[in-house]
DNA sequence: ACCATCAGGTTGACGCCGTCAACCTGATGG
DNA sequence: CCATCAGGTTGACGGCGTCAACCTGATGGT
């Protein structure tokens, strides 16, 4: 189905990748899905509702491409490294859709956002609990889990701000989960 | 000196610490600094330029406070993680602003807010520094300081996103930089 | 077969916003 | 003494989110 409301969402999405969600117009949006400009109210209690349903279909395909890059490694440690190294390419990739979706909510809820954040934690934290389980890593799953993505978030965080490269020769994002996990390996 | 220009500035960090940068309004500003609506575009070229004045001021108010926290601690390397730690404190406590300082800027240049980003990372840089000189950590200092600042980073932007305490028990971001800085300490 | 209902679309209008142009005014300095 | 100008003002413009009112075709019960 190609229904009015999927391409709504589309549209926006396509205006959040230019510009970020700040050019997302809902006259813009509704001339992009060939609508009129308060089409959008049908579907959406307003427009950030709207940004909150792209949000969560990008979440999605984003646990998507992170499990589908996890799954093609040899060991439980470098699936969980690849997944967080997925990420870490998808904020520098995408920084609009990164900006968006790790951008301020607490306004209302927006439980289907907060389902696909769900997912996409539930992953993560799923590939950490292996490698531990597999005796790769040792600790608590749990506490390497959040430890590492909140680097690889920070990370990409602070490289697409242009805070990691003012000094040429510096780290990379990828360079630092690289480091981290090396110190988590060599871990007792 | 009270000029107009420090009361334009001071009514927009008073907006941005309710509702975020998105609540400011350039009537609102004019009106709580005793002028016209208009007034602030004779000291800025316009709401980003005097938002990058907000969010230059408040990153050399957060190098002042962070310094000042450091110059109280015992070890090089306790001064290295209480200045980590502040900043983490200080992105929970003031979401807003982290929100402002550390949003995106792509626009065009803004060389107050540059040379204040300078300065702030110069110091933590400083501070890593140090504790690598004193034989406290060991590896290259700069290599560590964009480390232990992206986890910082990370945990402090998630955390105030609500994606750290979905589950009760999960650890704080202050305890995260307190497990990055017990890796580090322990390695060669 | 009929019609009430309703999902999903439309336009018009409102108030708020950033921004600019035009204008005013008091201080300054040659 | 007056030209200049920094710094303030109001008016106006177009664009925005949002709502109210309206329209229309399908649908399902009697």
């Amino acid at each position: 189905m190609d229904s009015t409301r999927d391409r709504i969402v589309r549209a926006a999405a396509e205006l959040v990748d230019h510009g970020g969600p700040a050019a997302v117009t809902l006259r813009e949006v509704g001339t992009r899905a060939g609508v009129s400009r308060a089409a959008p109210y049908k579907h959406f209690t307003g427009k950030r509702d709207l940004l909150a349903a792209v949000a969560a279909t990008e979440l999605d395909r984003l646990a998507g491409t992170i499990r589908a890059a996890a799954a093609g490694t040899r060991s439980r440690v470098e699936a969980f490294e690849t997944a967080t190294l997925t990420y870490v390419r998808w904020a520098q990739e995408h920084p609009e859709r990164f900006e968006l979706v790790f951008g301020r909510w607490d306004d209302e809820a927006h439980p289907e956002l907060d389902a696909a954040a769900e997912r996409a934690t539930t992953a993560l934290l799923g590939l950490a609990h292996d490698a531990v389980a597999a005796g790769e890593l040792h600790g608590s799953p749990d506490r390497i889990a959040v430890l590492v993505w909140s680097l690889g978030h920070g990370a990409a965080a602070l490289d697409v701000a242009g805070h990691l490269h003012k000094k040429p020769g510096g780290p990379s994002a990828a360079d630092l989960v690289r480091d981290l996990l090396g110190l988590l390996r060599e871990h007792p």
